[in-house]
DNA sequence: AAACAAAAAGGGGTTTTTCCCCTTTTTTGT
DNA sequence: ACAAAAAAGGGGAAAAACCCCTTTTTGTTT
């Protein structure tokens, strides 16, 4: 009996061709591509049983990787999911494994890894790659501070705030008064537990608000 | 005939385990092992010849990677230096390169890998793994600024002005007057071209000044 | 739908820090 | 001993940080 494997990724031709992949194992099969989140989440609102594996792209249009997860963990809390993506984002694969992922793949991995991933997810329930690993021992180390979950707003706030302009300049920016970005900033200080714009720029860097 | 290596490695049990590996292939023997660079150094002035490849640790006390890697471009630019490293910090990794390092290496990598890499800095001149080649093409897009070498005093106040203390605190930690610390400050902001203290932050977080 | 609470947006004003221009004194290297 | 650099300092403008308060928007309950 195979497993059925549903896949989830904005990328059409990766897609298939990673359907046909899959489709050469004997022991699996895809059953469904779908390119974003809400496709899923239709899907199983209207029924649809859970496949044995859940490989979900992280960056999508619509409804991306993390507001899937989070939907998934909430609804099918069941779903086993292998999170891929492009690039290696730290706080990107901590986001998905807090969401409830199984797993978080790489999409230039070799296929030999692929196949070992679903067959170690199937046995084992999860699988983790020593990146995952070494990403996870250092948010242990570093990160006791509890998660706090900024809006929009704040996001470009902070994003803005860790440039060379003056909160005037940001005020424009981002066309509020600038009084009212004095209440983002107030406010900011308070739930990240900072004294000035530079706790702020260094909460930020560490949480991969900013690129740097 | 076999080609000679050097090991310069503070830790001496890894350095005993890596020349017991090395021995064993049949094209290689170590033929010193160092616990720092001047020790390295020592030996050169004192005439002995230049080995195949130098496997060259990165943190050392009294005389590190780095350091010792600015002395052997000077005096001994012919020597192929393979540098090894704990972690994997972009700046150190271009920093070793840009004083002439043949390649870079993560100490936890496989037997194998080690091996390949001797082999082709025989043959090639050079050993880059992925993550190093990465590094180079991001430095390549983002860092066409020059590197300005900046001073004890100055690299201290980095560290503190990337902290959330007022310049008044600052100078009290360092032991000099307000004013001193300001004049740090402007001197900074007109070599390292930035406006004010957010970006002095965010070089040093660039630079790897400071630890994120 | 009305009532209520909570959050967001904005206003006014004070204190502190930051920033910039300048001079004087002290230290350092040659 | 001399020049150069570092350190210390003064004065003032601008920005940031902080506090208290009002209005508007938003969401939730009954």
């Amino acid at each position: 009996m195979q497993h059925e494997i549903i896949i989830v990724d904005d990328h059409l031709l990766f897609a298939r061709s990673l359907a046909g992949l899959i489709d050469s194992y004997e022991e699996y099969t895809v059953k469904h591509t779908f390119t974003n989140g809400s496709e899923l989440v239709d899907k199983f609102s209207s029924g649809m049983k859970l496949p044995a594996i859940i490989l979900l792209d992280i960056n999508m249009p619509i409804m991306d990787g993390i507001a899937t997860m989070k939907w998934l963990k909430k609804y099918q809390p069941k779903a086993k999911v292998l999170a891929l993506s492009m690039e290696d984002n730290e706080q990107t694969v901590l986001a998905m494994l807090r969401n409830g992922a199984k797993g978080y793949l790489l999409k230039d991995i070799q296929p030999v890894l692929l196949k070992k991933a679903l067959d170690t997810v199937i046995e084992q329930g999860f699988f983790h790659t020593q990146e995952v690993t070494k990403a996870l021992m250092k948010s242990l180390n570093s990160e006791n501070e509890e998660i706090v979950e900024l809006k929009d707003v704040e996001l470009q706030f902070m994003r803005l705030a860790c440039e060379e302009k003056t909160y005037k300049e940001i005020a424009d920016i981002m066309c509020k008064s600038h009084k009212t970005i004095d209440g983002y900033r107030q406010h900011l200080f308070e739930i990240l537990e900072v004294k000035n714009r530079i706790g702020l720029v260094m909460y930020a860097i560490k949480n991969g608000i900013v690129e740097i």
